[in-house]
DNA sequence: CTGAAAGCGCTAACAT
DNA sequence: ATGTTAGCGCTTTCAG
């Protein structure tokens, strides 16, 4: 009781008590008490004594322990999920799936973003892992082959991964290259030639299975390959813009962009504005991932539900291991103006 | 060891280890093990003893587990985040700033998404309490007066609300009012008179707030004052078409749109363009929180930054309660397009 | 039908 | 310089 109680003590409700203070106030053992309030064994106690220890409870407003819970039984009803950043649609479109099931579930999700740094990586594994949570969804990591997680101490901590991923755990994804390579013969089929390749990073899993599709759809629809076609990079609007913007610059020619994320189309389309080009008279423009964002800006993209797949990945882990595998899910081209559509 | 070792459990790196085992195999007591591994009194430790239970915590993987620690020291170094939706742009650029604090302290972010709906406000709530959180931040509540959050056992968890909320707890903040005022001010000086107003729903905080500048900022600029022209809905895009597309249908003139948030804005422009209305020559719109959205959309809006207010929720709460007291934050005018501008 | 005691993993007096 | 003990809040044998 220090004098100066601050508005922050003087909440409203009762402060959480614990099942011993129950006990006493009903006159009964802890024991009796952990029996009647969490169901095992309930059956076997008197009803007057229920009575009270209900009514105890009640009173002094009971709530149990989430830690002392979790610390006893070995299961804290909490996961872990791993996103790049939770203001990329991409993911928080993945963030809301997993979430919805997961409080269905009565769990909770304890969120980090690394950036795709993977020291963060690394760090938001340990914290996730410190804090026991019962398994971790590890969505859009895939970095250099993700060998700074060799060393993780995983234990029997279940793990499911959103796209490509070097882990050894069971991957919720859509076929990347497939997509691509559908995006380019798109282009192809409209007379484009000449497809710049807006990558992300070299050493990002999913632009090394994106990047295969493209080569895959330029070789197999008899476009020009040409390695200036393909730039590698960050999946920011801006960032797309600047490659653009300097592959232009450089008199790189192209009639067709296919970016490996929707920022990096939008991002794109400035770059286009900029310099004057018409989309998509002089140059057709798809992107990936279908974000909200490409509807509104009447963008062209490969479509996929990422909310369907943290919801995919979310059952999936708290389901039983050997239940039914992940299977890979559908895409399709959502076509737009930006590469001529209605 | 069951015959059916699962992928699961064959994931490399080793099993974490508790300090007990650490403790047998360094041949100390547990005591000694927490000395040297987690600070508190480790210069009183002999060299040759620290340097044999750090070979030995190295051998066996150790973790100290932060159940057990949370259990004991009444710490979790966890906090929650509540939000109606963590796909909003709204709410996840807030969750990226609140998350970017809690993470450079070593916390945890727990988050949940309530849909606005009172039982699962309430629902997530406890579930962060049984959890033990050391604090909460909820973001875009303010239902109803909170009333359904009074019987709440806060204990003594911190709480740290973003937005208009009526509960006894420190607000991170814009001017809800004054800033919709302005807008309204902005459209008056534009030459509008009749203000269609897309508010959100009648019983959110937030819908009062700024309905009450709306409301001043008509009176003020001497605009045209009906009830006809405000409209109470939710804060989709899909909601505040059809609001726009049912007033144009009945009838009701207007040659401004201020819209409570983005979504709502862009929503409305879609219904003006079906009605073959031109914005702004017809009819100008503003929207309100400035999303990424609004910039693409080359929507006016008036302009916050969501992800510093969420670092200032998350430093408040981490901080001395008795430290600097929140401030409201600064809004602008993003002026674009819709409303004339560059 | 109910209680006492042990223990989940850890730390902090309190010894020695 | 190190070990023993108690206990955080809870469940669960094992005894009555």
């Amino acid at each position: 009781m220090t004098i100066d109680d601050s508005a922050q003590d003087q909440r409203p409700g009762p402060q959480a008590a614990s099942a011993k203070q129950v006990a006493e106030l009903a006159g009964v053992s802890l024991t009796t008490v952990s029996r009647v309030l969490r169901g095992r064994g309930a059956d076997a106690i008197s009803p007057v004594t229920r009575q009270r220890v209900i009514a105890a409870a009640a009173e002094v407003g009971y709530r149990p322990n989430g830690l002392a819970l979790a610390l006893r039984r070995g299961v804290t009803e909490t996961i872990g999920l791993i996103v790049p950043d939770i203001s990329d649609a991409y993911f928080h479109q993945i963030a809301r799936g997993v979430e919805d099931v997961v409080q269905r579930a009565g769990y909770g999700l304890l969120l980090t973003n690394t950036d795709r740094v993977p020291e963060r990586e690394v760090v938001a594994v340990n914290m996730l892992l410190d804090k026991r949570v019962d398994g971790v969804i590890f969505a859009g990591g895939g970095i250099s082959g993700d060998a700074h997680l060799d060393a993780v101490a995983w234990g029997r901590t279940r793990v499911v991964v959103i796209g490509p991923h070097d882990l050894d755990a069971p991957a919720v994804r859509v076929d990347d290259a497939a997509a691509i390579q559908e995006a380019v013969g798109y282009l192809a089929g409209l007379g484009r030639a000449r497809i710049l390749c807006l990558a992300g990073r070299e050493d990002w899993l999913v632009s090394r299975d994106r990047l295969a599709g493209y080569r895959k759809g330029v070789r197999g629809f008899g476009l020009v390959a040409d390695d200036a076609l393909i730039s590698f990079g960050g999946f920011g609007r801006a960032d797309a813009t600047a490659r653009v913007r300097n592959a232009i610059a450089a008199g790189v020619a192209f009639d067709g962009v296919v970016a490996f994320n929707d920022y990096c189309a939008i991002g794109a389309l400035a770059a286009l504005r900029e310099a004057g080009l018409e989309v998509p008279r002089d140059v057709a423009v798809i992107g990936c991932d279908d974000i909200p964002e490409a509807e509104l800006m009447d963008l062209s993209s490969i479509s996929f539900s990422q909310y369907e797949m943290g919801r995919a990945a979310a059952e999936l882990l708290l389901s039983d291991p050997a239940a039914a595998p992940p299977a890979t899910h559908p895409h399709t081209l959502a076509i737009r103006g930006s590469t001529g559509g209605t």
